[in-house]
DNA sequence: TAGATTGTTAATCGATTAACAATC
DNA sequence: TAGATTGTTAATCGATTAACAATC
């Protein structure tokens, strides 16, 4: 399989192709072209076709993108065909949240751990998953074939928790804590800052008041 | 005040950086230089200097930035000097989850209300605030000089709430909800697609492991 | 003054858009 | 076959980086 670089601009789009791809699906078009999808989108036709063929030739000439197969590759190319096994370090509110969130468990997201430092919520459950000490984070990583690691907690314990996750030889981790981790580039990082985009809103709200519109 | 438009780019770093002028503050370093901020943050000194000279110039050659004085600064460009008033409409786990995270209060982003259209929840407090039916919704944002509805509600409500919200003048969006809003220009909408960030997260675990290290 | 470092212009790089030949 | 629409190359646009004169 030959590899080339593909930029996070263009993964970063994936999911919201996919997003109406199923859409259309549930309404039951079969077909679409670039262009029909670059109207309801917002975006240009140019980019969708460039987008896509990053990954592969999905379309025909003269017809345009069979919508039900299109989802299905892009849903490949996003490992949304695999399941994922994922532990859940922090039992806090934002942590239920992403518990309780079904649509996860729709796409493959499977949460099998919960982890807390709290010793008062040992053997609790939630979704019936129990909640378990820190100290069995790295034989429970292993035993159960964990790929992400989400982080929900404090920023102060984030980068000791993220290192030890590291040495777990974790493949991924989904970090809420308002920090920048340093991990190795084997390491996959989302990062979830919410006050960054809560502030990014403050500002083009308070821009756009304030001087008027452009 | 004359007015150039900044690139969302640029906007989206200032966060970044108000946050690692906050923890220099916080440890007594009283300047630094582009240079020694770059090599902090993995950035290039070049671009810390492009984007601050947006909002004017706030350093001082041969001796670099005060710290002190440009997180102020950069605060008040993200409009972090000014109160803002915020609802939450969807009280459930997520919502809970934001509610209950003090950053947002200590910076100036006040929670004024709950609506949820589910009777059942009426006149209960989290945080001492009450919940409310959404047919109150319009008089409460104008009496209460809202700025911010912040959207914690299922996809499919979340379009008619977000017409709604228009008609009462709102200025900013903050949306949970994993759907496009199209709203008139004059509102801001800032998504925060969790979903879409998670299947980032897996696209790019999955693809590092499958190719190996580039 | 000499050294340091900014502010800013110019060069480069990468991403988006346009155009069109290939082809269904 | 003719029409439609892709895949892909070329042109444009914008963002990042480099360079350096201005200046503290």
């Amino acid at each position: 399989m030959e590899y080339k670089e593909i930029s996070q601009a263009v993964i970063s789009r994936l999911p919201r192709y996919y997003r109406y791809l199923g859409e259309l699906k549930d309404e039951g078009v079969e077909r679409i072209s670039s262009q029909e999808l670059s109207k309801k989108m917002h975006v240009t036709a140019s980019q969708i076709r460039q987008d896509l063929n990053h990954f592969g030739g999905f379309g025909q000439q003269g017809y345009g993108y069979n919508v039900e197969y299109l989802y299905v590759e892009i849903a490949k190319i996003l490992g949304l065909d695999k399941e994922h096994h994922l532990i859940l370090i922090g039992a806090g509110n934002l942590g239920q949240a992403l518990l309780n969130y079904n649509n996860f468990e729709r796409r493959g997201f499977i949460f099998k751990g919960i982890f807390d430092h709290n010793p008062k919520l040992y053997g609790l459950k939630i979704r019936d998953i129990e909640i378990r000490p820190m100290e069995e984070l790295s034989s429970f990583i292993k035993k159960n074939d964990i790929d992400i690691a989400v982080l929900t907690i404090p920023k102060i314990s984030a980068v000791t928790v993220a290192e030890k996750l590291v040495e777990c030889n974790i493949k991924a981790i989904w970090n809420f804590a308002h920090i920048d981790l340093n991990v190795p580039e084997n390491v996959q990082v989302e990062n979830v800052h919410l006050s960054d985009s809560l502030m990014k809103l403050s500002y083009n709200s308070s821009r756009y008041h304030d001087i008027g519109k452009k």
